[in-house]
DNA sequence: TGACTTAAGTTCGAGTCTCGTACTTAATAG
DNA sequence: CTATTAAGTACGAGACTCGAACTTAAGTCA
């Protein structure tokens, strides 16, 4: 069963801590308002939104705008109050095999500075060099957070690596060494790249306002994030979402795991770039843009596209019918060949859902490029404050 | 984006609330205390927990034992409390197309009272009649609260059904009837039942103890429930785990629905019997022990539900790759099959694992029987208490 | 047997929080 | 210039948690 969850309230700083969460979520979903109006969407006291708003403005969490909400009311106007978080940053690096990134992020959801750096050899030492650049450059304020992106697997403490096939790195060496480069200033976790990204996509991305999303990234693997009412799903293990050696697709297709029909061997790169005849450049994404390039002119190159659409569809098929998102994000490679792909994968989507009772999950694209995950590292760093695990406010 | 969550506290009751809830946790799953391993166990001041458990006491959730906890030891000794829940009920009921259930809980996770019974007909006369009987009969207490288990499909408020092909019911006239039934006597809501009986294998049955459990169930149709950190996954819509019509196993069987390929139409119950060669009897799980009874003698038999296990192996390993369970329990038909479905379906499931790093989830089969759904709807209706969405104590 | 030790549980006062009410402030309407 | 309306603030009451001091109920050891 659950364990004893998050930091229970105990104290009455506790409920303010809460309440004052409360607050801060509503100006982040239902954009600014007055402090009465504040009062009526959470349900608090006036008094106490006055309270909370008091301090979240000397922390430089919200800002009150001079202009009146809405002019030509009667009675005295109210002052919006609106969610720009100037001093308060959460940051989130990305360690990846060829490349590493960092983005800085207000509490306001305002990207305030993002890097990266390709990298050849150890790339650790290249994404301490960069954190350390990055919070030196970035704007005064204080830092809530910082989370670590990593292509592996996570355990449940949000720290320490338990598998990183591609990394050499395990426990909590990462976590540890950005600890140290940021001096401890602030808390590290580390967490699982395609969540991240898929985290990202639901705050910043194609899916901002769906609390349900999946989103699947295609490299030379497969891999999947998935939001369930808002939270991130981490199965047992941290395994959720690995859903590149499902049986799907092609039965005979041998995969690089050993075993035959792994959907990663229907839709990963190489199996594209196979299917294509074309050759694998530097980048994923540079092999796509290729392939696409010659898709309308090569129509063996339009069909293996199509019939990679239909095999992407026929998993996210499986999966909508798992986990009934209401978007689907596709990022990776798969953003170069766009509607080439999106299209069939629609096609076999309808083809497949569980019953006409439910309506097609939303198949877009990642408009959200490299640093998806980063961003959304950065954004989960953030999430203790948003929901009152870590207080923002000083009591004066 | 999530909705404003639950209840906020707001006022100092309210955090009453949630500290008495961390208690009630606490001695649900870590078992007896006396006081002072209370306060340890959860961070509250020894006082705070004082005063909780004497309203917990006054209430009739917790009792006192007057055996010493650990006798010989020097230092007053402590008087444990226990979670006995004597005068809380929770109320579960079922609703289905061929019988009814009730199940009476009580706060202290122990069955009270059960009923089930045939229904020939609507059913939701007799269960109507079935919920007065149990509330008239059972113990004298408060009840807490009611869910009624459907097969179907329930909105995002836990009391509408959207769609339910076998039920002649829509929208709320199910929570309304149960709430004119019960007087209004505590708050109605409604469940699917796949997902009451996911709750109740992880709270009573096969997957206690178990953070992260997916549950299947075989009738005529195929339907999954799947718990993870403790809470039931809805999806958007709250389709979620209706993985019957998935693309699994035989591609060329024809399922009900019209399609081909559907999961349902390689391991629902007239596959089972057409491959067995055995005709339907009563009731499933009827038809089920015949086909167990002569698998022993008729080799074909045996290896129609040799192949039957490997495709359930097969759609188990993908969701085992989507959602990473500590714990799948197979239950309704496949219940009486035992071995001969669970092995096979071990054996696809190993082949079928992501990585090595991932360890096998668990495979059991469901000991809870009809009553399962039942049993987790009673379950879900005490869950506002130990969530302290509810208050259970009352200030003195 | 009786003083000492140890730890559980309770009492109490201080501090923090939210809430409702009453009040002040800033705008429009006439 | 006065009345009206609504936003925001001040204030006292009430609820809660906390730490420290205190009481209680055992075992320990002379």
């Amino acid at each position: 069963m659950a364990e004893q969850p998050g930091a229970p309230p105990a104290s009455t700083e506790g409920l303010r801590r809460l309440n004052t969460a409360v607050v801060l979520r509503s100006l982040r979903q239902q954009g600014p308002a007055t402090r009465a109006e504040l009062a009526k969407r959470t349900g608090l006291a006036k008094a106490t939104v006055g309270v909370i708003v008091s301090a979240l403005v000397e922390a430089a969490a919200v800002s009150e705008a001079d202009t009146v909400v809405a002019p030509g009311a009667r009675g005295r106007p109210g002052r919006p109050v609106s969610l720009t978080g100037e001093g308060l940053l959460g940051l989130g690096l990305e360690l990846n095999v060829d490349f590493v990134s960092a983005v800085l992020l207000d509490l306001g959801g305002r990207v305030r500075l993002s890097e990266t750096r390709p990298v050849t050899g150890d790339p650790l030492p290249t994404l301490l060099a960069l954190a350390r650049d990055v919070v030196r450059r970035g704007p005064r304020g204080r830092l809530l957070g910082a989370m670590v992106a990593v292509p592996g697997l996570v355990r449940g403490d949000d720290r320490s690596v338990a598998w990183a096939p591609n990394l050499h790195v395990a426990d909590d060496v990462v976590a540890a060494a950005v600890d140290e480069a940021l001096d401890g200033r602030c808390p590290v976790s580390v967490g699982n790249d395609a969540n991240c990204a898929a985290f990202a996509e639901s705050h910043h991305g194609a899916a901002v306002g769906a609390d349900h999303a999946l989103y699947l990234t295609g490299t030379v693997g497969i891999g999947a994030g998935i939001v369930d009412e808002g939270r991130l799903l981490r199965g047992s293990t941290g395994f959720a979402g690995e859903v590149g050696h499902m049986p799907i697709g092609d039965s005979a297709a041998r995969c690089g795991c050993g075993r035959q029909g792994c959907w990663e061997a229907s839709i990963g790169l190489h199996a594209m770039l196979a299917a294509a005849g074309m050759p694998e450049l530097e980048t994923p994404l540079r092999s796509a843009e290729a392939v696409a390039a010659r898709a309308d002119d090569d129509p063996r190159v339009g069909a293996a596209l199509s019939r990679l659409g239909h095999d992407v569809g026929l998993g996210l098929a499986i999966l909508a019918n798992v986990l009934d998102p209401e978007v689907i994000v596709l990022g990776g490679y798969f953003v170069a060949l766009g509607e080439r792909v999106l299209e069939p994968a629609r096609d076999a989507l309808d083809r497949r859902l569980p019953s006409p009772a439910q309506r097609r999950p939303d198949l877009r694209l990642s408009t959200l490029g490299m640093e998806a995950a980063a961003l959304g590292a950065a954004e989960r760093s953030l999430e203790a404050v948003f929901s009152g695990e870590v207080a923002v406010a000083v009591v004066e």
